[in-house]
RNA sequence: GGGCGUUUAGCUCAGUUGGUAGAGCGCCUCCCUUACAAGGAGGAUGUCGGGAGUUCGAGCCUCUCAACGCCCACCA
């Protein structure tokens, strides 16, 4: 049988091949499935609903990974389960990449007319709606792909219709004209959180403009001359003297002598620039304030396409220029007609739009708006009273400033690509009624513009529940959904308005918790990009390192803190490296124990099951159930870098390291077999694919189809051993220490040694076997004052061990390694004498830490004293 | 303008109620010891960004300064 497993089990692991067999393994047998009509306690995620344009990336490795880890971990916790998969119709960017195609063949979506563009979208939709999820499958994935939706599929859309309708009858929705802010190349209007500013360098203009009935003039400071055309005052502050007799009267427009009134108002910043200021309506959202607050006209004089209107207020010579030609041009006239009075750099913000990066038009425009104000009271409200909670911490401050701050939300959007909003107009009268369905259509034609990407997408933790349906099995049994993990960047689009209409209409959290992770970035922090061309496709990673090799890679790179991840590509041997030990000694551990699968992890409930237990069995035991312990401590409370952490530790330094090669010289099969499988299903949520792998390999009784749905281990009171685990600390102690005798006196594994130890005898006389192969010792001797010539010493805790080297020791040297370490020892010494001579350290620090004070102070002296006692025999 | 984060070994970063600093990678020495060289054994390396304060005691708490980064606001 040894044979057998050395056959079927490489030495390397090869981690592609067994992944994908895994993988099919749990679709064959329908792992992933959730069952609503179970009685078992629910636990459910939504994933953040990739774009249907997406392709895979880090991120999503990332974002994935720390789903899947928690989903699987509450699966073995025996809860009913549900990862629901899904993708989002992600409004303009599937239209700009349609649009993109049809500018191929050189032909616009207006050539084509609204339904066949939508044909032609849902085709092309349709073709990569699940390429993307596909993709998460590499990365073991287990979500419920029999449940997968789309943010556009009919479940989706009646949610949203009914979602609308009942907000537009709640006076929650309203359709006005704003001032919105206008992507020309979209051709549509955005929200404010869909703007990015940029700093740009650009130039103070100011222009002189002449009083009507008077002398004089009023300078004006502008960085869009351009829009002048469009002004309907100047303003200046009630405060500022410069102005004060100004107030109330009329100027001329250069270029075009239309008049216009100074106006006097308290936005006006009297230190910046000239202290006046150009008021234009419907171009400039500060402007349009002022003009409601002074009752003054909206002159639009910039159209959709970003061009100079042809209307009676542009010059002949500007209408139809672009913004940019006609910035060019007015400052042109305006030097011409000697009004220009200075230009200064200046440097400021210039609004683009988050998906093609164009200049953002201010413009008037009728859109459809959701009032935000009443929703995100109980928003608020839940995150306050820790109904919702984030972690880490510190992000419920951001969310709270945000929604504290809330504007309304611009829902319209003049695309074609998306849920067209359900109100209809007569096509008569222009009568508007808003309903789910139209209510005639010969004489009702729909409103054309449709809906914000994200107003679907706020309602994905329940619109994929089966929502409106509240009796609907997936909604009674999985919503509200447990934790919501996605990156700090989608806080405000996707985690607030999830909240918000999750408490609005479900009454309802959406979900408990909000685990917000990092962002990827590349080695040198950088953001990652395909402009930059810095980005590193997880599938490249997964081919050349596998998939569970990212997976504990990541999950290792993930600090409580949330901090952003820097990775590389080397960074990836790590995980790699982890995976092929796991491989190796669990390829020793079936090559050492019986081939009967009999073994039942289950039913071990006490060690006495375990058979006959040794020092290093209880340790090892020991250190197992410490492990369980903080891997669900950590795990319970996000701590997921830890968890690779703690088990990336336990498994190298304890069970291999140290552990496995005791097994070499006396072996319990039980405890081999049951720490690894211990360890194996701690570890399967982090590296599903590995540790199901080798489980199915195991010589035990399985209860259950595979690892993942195995029982997670927890702490058990039973298996602690304290006393012998510290006493195997020492022998491990006694082993380093002879090893660096070794190693310092360049004595080779082939030379063994004898050694003369003088107290704990009833330690070490239990534990010679492992001196004889772990450290190469020959003859152990007990004697307690042994004077032997030539020899090197270590000390471990209160006992001294003899090393006679004959001839193979040099005095100065071993004299001089002794009093390195006697300095050392001072070193740790002298900080804690000083505390324990600080009368105040005695008396005010707790008990425990003044005990540990002296106790180590004691050991500390102890040792030194030895050594010197050594020394001067030496000498 | 407002808010947040970061600053710890050569590099990348951990460090959970304050108890006296750790890991990975890299580096140096030795070893193919029959699971693993994608491995093993041993070793070197830190005034924890500067300053002040609270405390018996500070990487951790308070204040302050500095550098870098992010978010929000959008003064024309």
């Amino acid at each position: 049988m040894t044979a057998d497993i050395e056959n079927e089990l490489n030495t390397t692991y090869e981690a592609r091949k067994i992944e994908s067999e895994t993988y099919k393994f749990w679709e064959d047998n329908n792992c992933f499935k959730a069952d609503s009509n179970s009685d078992k306690e629910p636990y459910s995620i939504v994933i953040p609903p990739p774009n249907v344009t997406g392709v895979l990336h880090m991120g999503h490795a990332l974002d994935e990974t720390l789903q899947d880890i928690l989903v699987r971990y509450n699966r073995m916790l025996q809860k009913e389960t549900l990862w629901m998969p899904g993708c989002d119709h992600a409004g303009i960017a599937t239209q700009n990449v349609v649009e993109k195609n049809l500018a191929k063949e050189g032909i616009s979506r207006h050539d084509l007319g609204r339904e066949k563009f939508l044909e032609k979208t849902w085709d092309w939709a349709n073709q990569h709606k699940d390429r993307i999820l596909e993709q998460c499958k590499l990365l073991g994935a287990s979500f419920d792909m029999s449940r997968k939706r789309f943010t556009l599929d009919e479940g989706c859309s009646a949610a949203v219709k009914k979602v609308f309708v009942d907000l537009y009858n709640k006076g929650l929705i309203y359709k006005g004209s704003y001032i919105v802010n206008w992507c020309p190349r979209c051709q549509s209007a955005i929200s404010d959180i869909e703007t990015n500013y940029e700093t740009e360098d650009g130039n103070l203009w100011e222009i002189s403009y002449a009083l009507k009935d008077d002398m004089g003039a009023i300078v004006i400071a502008t960085t869009r001359p351009e829009t002048m055309f469009g002004d309907v005052a100047i303003a200046v502050n009630p405060t500022d003297y410069k102005y004060k007799d100004l107030i109330g009267k009329m100027c001329v427009m250069p270029l075009t002598g239309r008049a216009i009134p100074i106006i006097a108002d308290d936005y006006v910043d009297k230190s910046f620039g000239t202290g006046a200021l150009k008021i234009t309506p419907a171009h400039d959202p500060n402007d349009f304030e002022v003009g409601l607050r002074h009752n003054l006209p909206q002159i639009k004089v910039i159209n959709e396409c970003g061009c100079m209107m042809k209307n009676e207020y542009v010059p002949k010579e500007l209408q139809g220029l672009t913004r940019e030609e006609a910035r060019k041009k007015t400052v042109e006239l305006l030097e011409l007609n000697q009004v220009l009075v200075k230009i200064t750099p200046h440097v400021h913000n210039v609004g683009k739009c988050q998906r093609c990066n164009t200049t953002i038009e201010p413009l008037l425009s009728t859109q459809w708006f959701v009032k935000m104000e009443p929703l995100a009271k109980p928003a608020i409200e839940a995150v306050k009273n820790g109904t919702i909670k984030f972690i880490p911490e510190r992000w419920e401050k951001n969310y709270l400033m945000w929604m504290e701050n809330i504007r309304d939300w611009c829902i319209s959007r003049q695309l074609w690509w998306g849920h067209q909003i359900p109100a209809y107009y007569h096509n008569e009268t222009g009568e508007m009624i808003v309903a789910l369905e139209n209510p005639d259509p010969d004489n009702y034609t729909q409103d054309t513009d449709v809906l914000d990407t994200w107003f679907s997408s706020g309602l994905w933790p329940f619109e994929t529940m089966g929502w409106p349906d509240t009796n609907h099995p997936d909604f009674k049994k999985f919503y509200p959904t447990s934790t919501l993990v996605t990156g700090f960047d989608i806080i405000f689009f996707w985690v607030a308005r999830m909240i918000t209409m999750g408490l609005e209409f479900t009454k309802k959290a959406p979900f408990s918790t909000v685990y917000i992770h990092g962002l990827i970035r590349d080695e040198h922090g950088q953001k990652m990009s395909k402009s930059k061309g810095n980005t590193i496709d997880p599938v490249d990673l997964i081919e050349k390192y596998g998939c569970d090799a990212l997976r504990f890679t990541l999950t290792y790179l993930c600090t409580y803190g949330g901090q952003d991840i820097k990775i590389s590509d080397e960074k990836f041997e790590f995980g790699r490296n982890f995976a092929n030990k796991i491989w190796n000694a669990s390829r020793f551990v079936l090559m050492n124990v019986e081939n009967e699968n009999s073994f039942d992890f289950d039913s071990i409930k006490s060690p006495s099951d375990l058979g006959d237990l040794t020092i290093a069995d209880k340790w090892i035991l020991n250190e197992f159930n410490e492990t369980a312990k903080l891997i669900n401590e950590n795990l319970e409370n996000y701590r997921i870098g830890e968890v690779a952490a703690i088990l990336y530790d336990f498994f190298r330094s304890k069970y291999c390291d140290w552990y496995v090669e005791l097994s070499k010289i006396e072996k319990n099969e039980k405890v081999l077999v049951y720490v690894l499988e211990g360890f194996l299903r701690l570890l399967h949520p982090i590296m599903p694919h590995i540790t199901e792998a080798i489980w199915q390999k195991m010589p035990i009784k399985r209860n259950s189809v595979g690892i993942l749905k195995a029982v997670y281990p927890k702490y058990q009171g039973s298996f602690e051993f304290k006393t012998d685990a510290k006493k195997m600390e020492t022998v491990f102690e006694t082993i380093k220490a002879l090893r660096n005798v070794r190693a310092e006196f360049n004595i080779p594994l082939s030379s063994k040694i004898d050694i003369v130890i003088d107290k704990n005898e009833d330690l070490y006389s239990q534990i010679i076997p492992y001196l004889n192969r772990l450290a190469k010792v020959n003859d152990v001797k007990f004697e307690a004052n042994s004077n032997i010539a030539q020899s090197a010493y270590c000390n471990v805790a209160d006992t001294k061990i003899t090393i006679p080297l004959k001839g193979l020791i040099d005095i100065e040297l071993e004299i001089k390694r002794q009093n390195k370490k006697i300095e050392k020892l001072n070193n740790e010494l002298k900080p804690l004498e000083a505390r324990l001579n600080n009368e105040k350290f005695v008396n005010s620090a707790p008990k425990e830490v003044v005990e540990k004070a002296i106790a180590q102070k004691q050991e500390l002296a102890a040792q030194i004293e030895l050594i010197n006692q050594t020394i001067k025999k030496l000498s």
